[in-house]
DNA sequence: CTATGTGAAGTGGTTCACAGCT
DNA sequence: AGCTGTGAACCACTTCACATAG
């Protein structure tokens, strides 16, 4: 291991084999080769390898990983272990679905098969949400509280946001992510049809429907 | 040009060029140049270029791309000249926002600045939903029938659909995408945290809004 | 004999740089 | 001079293959 950057594409993996290794888990199996963890998220054993191995050596020669072991270090690596409180802008159709969501994966959470509360690790979770409308602003939705964009910076800060999900139109899309950037939130995962310009230091993810069915479209000629 | 098999990543930006290529138009440009499409879409020039080498010489030497011209060839290539038909399965809380989605961004359609309709192409729509709750299916809504998943296969031939939006839970989506192969659809969008089996020539992307937070959790320690 | 960790080789996509057209 | 189209150079990630440990 060497603790270099890590690429993009490694870390947008390691929440895949974190699933794979609670399944795993969860079959009770003690041990994971990295070919079960490559057939399981349908890549190589030898990239499971080494992406794993940009963050220690986790597994034992000629044995394999011990699932519990690599569960709890995954999450480590993940920053999973500690909560990681999200903040939702925007209660439109999606923003109210996203908090549905939330809970809907918590609440059936101790049920059986499936389980889909793993997908949403506890630590995981939208605390607060924002709009501009008066008539959302002040309940509670989905067992979230609603405030008004305006409080956005106070609230980042006092309840420590570190992730925001952006629901928003597109033309307010672009001046909810500069809020974010002065409020000092790192990571956004943006649902609007538009490039958010943000410093180097804050990451983007976005989640664009439209562009993900044009893009299927060309597969369908 | 050479029409070899155009790799993926490239079939992916092809949605943002067009995208970019309609604002140039909104804003009456006639002519863009590859540093100008590199510019709002935040890709060098040269990639530009590369990417739309692939499929023709859509530009003049010393002049750059003729807008409208460039704007009808990536629908072309893209097969959005046509209707694509989109079909939805499951109606919990993201399906029914994916089918308000579908409609808010038509019914704006008309409206002023950032025009919503713009990125979502008449061309591409969700034209019917399923679901297995009785009491959905039958009913209209958003403007789009909803019939039983028991119809699905007569469904899709039908009328026609060429993509397949899945939104179920996690333990019924690989049996949709089941049907879905058996039916003849070859590409799929999916909501479902889970990996779907497929042949080679059907095309899946998945919109995992977990493995999205997650990676991003692992930017905010 | 099994399975990891890792240099070395391979692959594929990106950027450079320039010939050629306007 | 300006800008495209493209071979060549470059770079980054992936796969191979093997030394090493159990």
């Amino acid at each position: 291991m060497k603790q270099e950057k890590i690429p993009d594409v490694v870390v947008r993996r390691l929440p895949l084999y974190l699933r794979a290794v609670e399944d795993f888990d969860r079959r009770e199996h003690a041990i994971v080769s990295s070919s079960q963890l490559g057939e399981w998220t349908g890549l190589t054993p030898a990239q499971v390898r080494k992406d794993l191995a940009f963050f220690g050596e986790f597994g034992k020669q000629g044995i394999g990983y011990n699932v519990k072991f690599l569960h709890e270090q995954l999450r480590e690596i993940l920053g999973l272990t500690t909560d990681v409180r999200v903040g939702l802008v925007g209660l439109g159709n999606l923003g109210r679905a996203l908090l549905h969501h939330n809970v809907d994966a918590r609440i059936d959470g101790s049920a059986v098969e499936g389980d889909p509360a793993r997908w949403v690790p506890e630590s995981l979770r939208i605390v607060a949400a924002f709009d501009v409308d008066p008539q959302k602003v002040g309940i509670t939705y989905a067992q979230v509280p609603v405030y008004h964009v305006d409080e956005f910076a106070a609230k980042v800060r006092e309840l420590d946001l570190k992730i925001v999900v952006i629901a928003v139109t597109p033309e307010s899309a672009g001046a909810v992510a500069s809020e974010c950037v002065k409020a000092g939130v790192k990571a956004i995962l943006n649902f609007a049809p538009v490039k958010l310009d943000v410093p180097e230091d804050v990451k983007v993810h976005s989640a664009d429907l439209t562009l993900e069915l044009q893009s299927l479209a060309f597969y369908t000629r």
